[in-house]
DNA sequence: CTGCTGCGAATTTTT
DNA sequence: TTCGCAGCAG
């Protein structure tokens, strides 16, 4: 059995599966076999040294990855020998907190709040501290607070090192925040990281209790953990000195927060007697994408040494394309898929990869006019929606009445006719009573209402407190249903019956379903851990391999994934690389996202840019991306001959008859004819009028309200059921209605 | 208390 | 361009 877990690897990897015991680093480069070796070196440590499977801890940054991870183990060491500890760091510190809650005095049902709940608590802050938002902006303050809890700077830290009255106020807000959530019964995802260390300082029989559990310690995507991270993994194995890491400080591109690349590069100062490992041969890519890849990140100064190569054949060239505008771009990149499906190559195998999400939208739109299947990952997920974070905070009160902000938040929706005033004084009185303001709600007589105010928060109390009861009588699914229904958010929404009001009751039928599937693969599921589950789901987590479409995703929702061809969108100065700081360490950071971007792609890599494009309506002009350069020229091609990173060329891009002269060169412009199946709507050729009637493929039936200019260039104002736009001609595709 | 309007700010990346 | 919120009328 144990040679068999040896069959197949190279030696270093072989090499990195045995060397079970003491501190191990393994730099895995990018596609070198890595989650094949976590799970070899798993299986080796179960078979070959009888080590028990619930001993092991392995610790990785999204579910998805610690879902493949489990499930890899699981095929190879086989059922019935009990289960490996796979999670991720928030899951995995969630799970012990709810266990060790009231050794810190909290209660273990405490809430996770998420970014938008603590802006919302700093600003409730700034409101009754009375600062100024303009001077103290929510989500310019919460970044601050973030970026030293991120730290594991404390209030008084941080007051202590403020440079200006402003920090010094800052610091004090930090104060309030904590207090807030405490009182709260809540806990951000930098507290999930670092409670667990308040709970090891205070508790050393807690901490010997999780030590001698966790014998095996295992950190994938090592290169990302941050100062509490690092200390919760050190922590665990300090006994057992059984901690393996994995990663690759090329990969290290969440800098911005917290995660400290240093963990990795200096990991043998820290563990003096720990053992490297390299792997450094890459499975994945052809030589062409390494070796550029190579050639960029080497331009890093801190980095450590080490060079990836590959056996495989040369491969294409990475392709470099752009267009006129983003829409040209994304018709630029369209057009390259249609070639490449041409070639046999499945949608699913493609993906565009851009900097920003908001990037997105521009090429969305490309792919559903033409029809084109797509799945974007991340973006508006589908947990932040207005209609199911309202639902969603009735879960989170009924499971923790201490949630103020959850409270807040839907004491008036539906409307209960309980006002802005109404809230204020409730507020005001819960504070100077030092009382919970849910507690107040049972004593509402003590505050001095007039009685019709009164009935309406005693209705609200009673509807809450029924469901608090409800919950052990029935199924989640049914409980569920139970209160949706008594909101009448469904009826209300069949009642508005726009597609956006539409749109809200699919997704309140969606979340439904997903309870209910959460409940039949789950025995005895509870609705806390379905709102815990909820509430540590990543972008990447919904990412669903299997269907036949494109995939628009940031780099960053890329990392650790591979497909055949991927596209580099916005590869332009400014945008990616991003400008912010301008620092080296954040030159270097965006230049690893660059490594991590291009080394996805298995066979071809193509990076695209775009001329000018719009900017909260203004259009920003914009010169090719520095990493281009940084690529040495024989990996590229530049199949749009004229001049690259030439405005002037630019203009005749759109010209038609381009494609006559140079039948590579395309015009993107034009979109006669539909690449993949029938486009939603047929373009129509034609003068355009005010007062035409016109359909739109998003957008529905519209009327020309105007014109400026004429022919493809024209840009029209067209009125839509419920909105107005401004398009251009040549990109709308509008279908005139007669 | 509700709902409308008009203005200003926002875009990095995410557990 | 879109979103959110402050401010005001009903």
């Amino acid at each position: 059995m144990t040679s068999q877990i040896l069959a197949g690897l190279n030696p270093p990897q072989q090499a990195a599966v045995q060397a079970i015991d003491g501190p191990v680093l393994i730099f895995a480069g990018a596609g070198s076999g890595k989650t094949r070796v976590l799970t070899h070196r798993i299986a080796y440590m179960i078979h070959k040294h009888n080590i028990l499977p619930s001993s092991i801890l392995a610790v990785t940054f999204t579910n998805k990855a610690a879902g493949e991870l489990r499930q890899r183990v699981n095929n190879m060491v086989g059922q019935g020998v009990g289960y490996v500890n796979v999670g991720t760091f928030h899951s995995i510190c969630s799970r012990i907190l709810r266990a060790e809650a009231s050794s810190i005095g909290y209660n273990q049902n405490f809430t996770i709040y998420d970014d938008s709940d603590g802006q919302r608590v700093v600003k409730d802050i700034l409101n009754t501290m009375q600062l100024s938002t303009d001077y103290y902006k929510p989500a310019g303050v919460f970044y601050q607070i973030k970026a030293a809890k991120n730290k594991m700077q404390t209030p008084s830290e941080m007051a202590e090192l403020a440079m200006s009255a402003r920090d010094e106020k800052i610091a004090e807000i930090y104060l309030s925040y904590e207090s807030t959530l405490k009182a709260n019964n809540a806990m951000d995802f930098d507290d999930l990281l670092s409670k667990p260390l308040e709970v090891f300082e205070n508790n050393p029989a807690i901490l010997r209790f999780y030590q001698n559990k966790f014998k095996y310690i295992l950190v994938d995507e090592y290169q990302d953990t941050n100062l509490a991270q690092f200390k919760f993994v050190e922590y665990l194995s300090k006994e057992s000195k059984n901690i393996c890491v994995v990663g690759d400080d090329d990969q290290s591109i969440y800098g911005w927060r917290g995660a400290d690349i240093s963990n990795i590069i200096d990991f043998q100062q820290i563990f003096p007697t720990g053992q490297v490992f390299k792997l450094e041969q890459n499975y994945r890519s052809t030589e062409t994408i390494i070796k550029a890849a190579n050639a960029v990140v080497s331009k890093n100064v801190y980095r450590a040494d080490k060079v990836l190569w590959t056996e495989s054949g040369k491969g294409a060239p990475i392709t470099v394309l752009h267009g006129e505008t983003e829409t040209g771009e994304g018709q630029a990149i369209l057009h390259a898929i249609h070639d490449q499906r041409n070639n046999g190559i499945e949608l699913s195998s493609m993906a565009v990869l851009y900097r920003t999400n908001a990037q997105s939208r521009a090429l969305e739109d490309v792919m559903r006019r033409n029809a084109v299947p797509y799945q974007i990952v991340g973006g508006t997920k589908f947990y932040d929606r207005k209609e199911i974070k309202d639902i969603l905070a009735y879960f989170r009160l009924i499971l923790n009445p201490a949630d103020s902000v959850a409270l807040l938040r839907i004491i008036n929706v539906p409307s209960r006719k309980i006002g802005k005033t109404t809230v204020e004084r409730l507020v005001k009185f819960a504070l100077s009573k030092d009382k919970q303001l849910y507690s107040i709600l049972n004593n509402i007589d003590e505050i001095g209402l007039n009685s019709g105010v009164e009935k309406r928060i005693n209705d609200f109390y009673q509807f809450i407190q029924k469901y608090i009861d409800l919950i052990s009588e029935l199924s989640l699914y049914h409980w569920a249903i139970a209160i949706i229904d008594e909101l009448g958010f469904i009826e209300s929404f069949r009642a508005e019956d726009t597609p956006d009001a539409i749109s809200r009751i699919d997704n309140i039928n969606e979340l439904l379903a997903a309870l209910d599937e959460y409940e039949k693969n789950n025995e005895n599921a509870t609705l806390a851990q379905y709102m815990e589950e909820v509430s540590l789901l990543s972008d990447i987590d919904q990412f669903n391999d299997e269907a036949h479409k494109v995939t628009l995703m940031t780099l960053h929702a890329a990392k650790g994934l591979e497909f055949d061809i991927v596209f580099l969108a916005g590869m332009e100065q400014g945008l990616f690389p991003l400008e912010r700081g301008d620092s080296t360490e954040d030159m270097e950071e965006e230049r690893r996202l660059f490594y991590v971007g291009l080394t996805r792609a298995k066979r071809v890599a193509y990076l695209t840019y775009a001329m000018r494009r719009t900017r909260f309506g203004e259009f920003m002009i914009n010169t090719p991306s520095i990493f281009i350069g940084e690529i040495p020229f024989e990996y590229l091609n530049f199949p749009q001959k004229e001049k690259v990173g030439s405005n002037r060329s630019e203009k005749k891009m759109s010209s038609t008859k381009r494609h006559k002269t140079k039948p590579q060169v395309r015009t993107f412009a034009k979109k006669s004819k539909s690449l993949f199946g029938e486009p939603e709507v047929k373009p129509k050729s034609g003068e355009y009028e005010i007062g035409q009637e016109v359909m739109h493929a998003f957008f529905g039936k519209g009327t020309i309200i105007n014109v400026s200019g004429g022919g493809p260039e024209a840009r029209l104002t067209v009125v839509f059921t419920g909105s107005t736009k401004k398009l251009v001609a040549k990109f709308a595709n509008l279908k005139i209605l007669d």
